[in-house]
DNA sequence: CGCCAGGTTGACACTTTTCAAGCCGCGTGG
DNA sequence: CCACGCGGCTTGAAAAGTGTCAACCTGGCG
């Protein structure tokens, strides 16, 4: 039943990434597999040249490894190429608020910018590659600053615009429509990779959901498993195929 | 008591704001009085004047009139220069959501850049001056690009930081704690515009502070009560006086 | 003068959290 | 090889926190 979303779990780009962890100059996003759902679509060669020389690397992490961490020096901003990432935030007395979750072609690490340190976490999810960008570089481009400039203040905004969201959502959702506005998101963000709207694999637990959505753990099981009783979905741990669509956009309607 | 703050709030910069709704040209940036807190501050002479270039115009707007609306064709940013704006989002149900307050010397409308259209909706929280900054003119600034373009980044983070905290807000903390960072947030803002720590005027009814924290009127409303029984601070209407500024800190230590 | 928006307060309802118990799958070490 | 422990998940029952509804107060303004 849920096979589909299983193999899809691996989550490799569509073709193989070539070149990997290779030296600053080597033509990363010019040849990048990510090109459809990359920021970076839109660019012509020569600009993509100019973005692959601000490139300084790629960085590859496990489950639980850190990107940046609150706090440290800012000198690059990331781009995920595979796998999935969470930042989040924490308190001095151990609290912790998860406020993004980052798939292929997404970026992260702007928040650096303003104070140049890092002002949340950044942790992969599962195996992840990311794109190392220099911001130091960026910011010293002459050729083709301007369609690159025009690119990165597009993906500061389209930030600003989540995390919007995210607050219309913590600020006055409920549960159910919580759960399901998560879930329908997924759903499109998935599509946009090029991978089934309906079934895919949750890269988080219980507990980093709740955190994402501003809920307890048990709230979320809970309210997957009513979503399930209602026909609407069905659930096995971190597998999730939708079934009634039109269902789970009822919840939003009130 | 509240005498101070009853006058503060007609929140008039320190200098008289000469050669307003001026043309283009007029060196309004090098004279602005909000330099000190202005995002241009640092800025040297000539890249002043730069700024200068792309400051279209300037907008009055009275209590409760919008400066844009969600989906209307981006073209400028917009710095406040005195008053006090707030921006939300509204579904369709009509559910509203505050995400931002914003005092003289902040910018708002950075969320058109991504679409082309702004996705939040700016409205005054009364009379405010406003200037407009063409983000097109922006785009082709030659001198001085560089120290801008860093300002205009770090005007982009920032802005991404200040959500990233109103988000660990709305997710993880209970109404007093929501309150009381609410609270002191205001303090820390007032005291960098050089007015009084202690002693200020909401600007926003308790229904805006309720949408902006995610709560309801009445919650906020008794919780500024309690606040109060509890000696904390004097609240009469919007006029408000922290008495503990430590009571405060010391409920966010839960 | 009377209305109305904005604010406060109480009583009660509802949602979500908290606490607790138990299940499952998996890796480790006896 | 099995037992054990543990993280992740589910579910129930009770507690807590907010929301809802309603009454009432106040000050400003037509």
């Amino acid at each position: 039943m849920l096979a589909e979303a299983a193999t899809m779990q691996e989550f490799k780009p569509v073709m193989p990434v070539a070149r990997r962890m290779r030296a600053t100059t080597a033509p990363i996003c010019e040849s990048c597999s990510l090109r459809a759902v990359c920021p970076s679509s839109g660019l012509s060669k020569t600009e993509l040249r100019e973005l692959d020389s601000v490139v300084l690397s790629q960085r590859r992490l496990k489950l639980g490894q850190a990107l940046f961490r609150s706090g440290e020096a800012f000198q690059a901003i990331y781009l995920v190429r595979s796998g999935f990432m969470k930042t989040m935030i924490v308190l001095e007395d151990g609290r912790e608020q998860v406020t993004g979750l980052y798939m292929p072609g997404e970026m992260l690490g702007m928040d650096g910018v303003a104070s140049g340190r890092y002002a949340s976490d950044a942790v992969a999810l599962g195996d992840s590659d990311i794109c190392v960008i220099s911001y130091e570089r960026l910011q010293h481009l002459e050729e083709g600053a301007g369609a690159v400039q025009r690119l990165l203040h597009r993906m500061f905004s389209r930030e600003i615009v989540r995390e919007q969201q995210m607050m219309l959502l913590l600020g006055s959702m409920r549960a159910e429509e919580r759960v399901a506005t998560f879930l329908l998101n997924l759903s499109e963000r998935f599509t946009a990779l090029g991978f089934s709207p309906s079934e895919f694999v949750l890269r988080m637990t219980r507990e980093e959901i709740g955190s994402l959505l501003g809920l307890k753990l048990e709230t979320v099981s809970r309210t997957l498993s009513r979503f399930h009783k209602h026909g609407l979905i069905e659930v096995e741990g971190r597998h999730v195929r939708i079934v009634r669509v039109a269902g789970l956009r009822g919840i939003l309607a009130h």
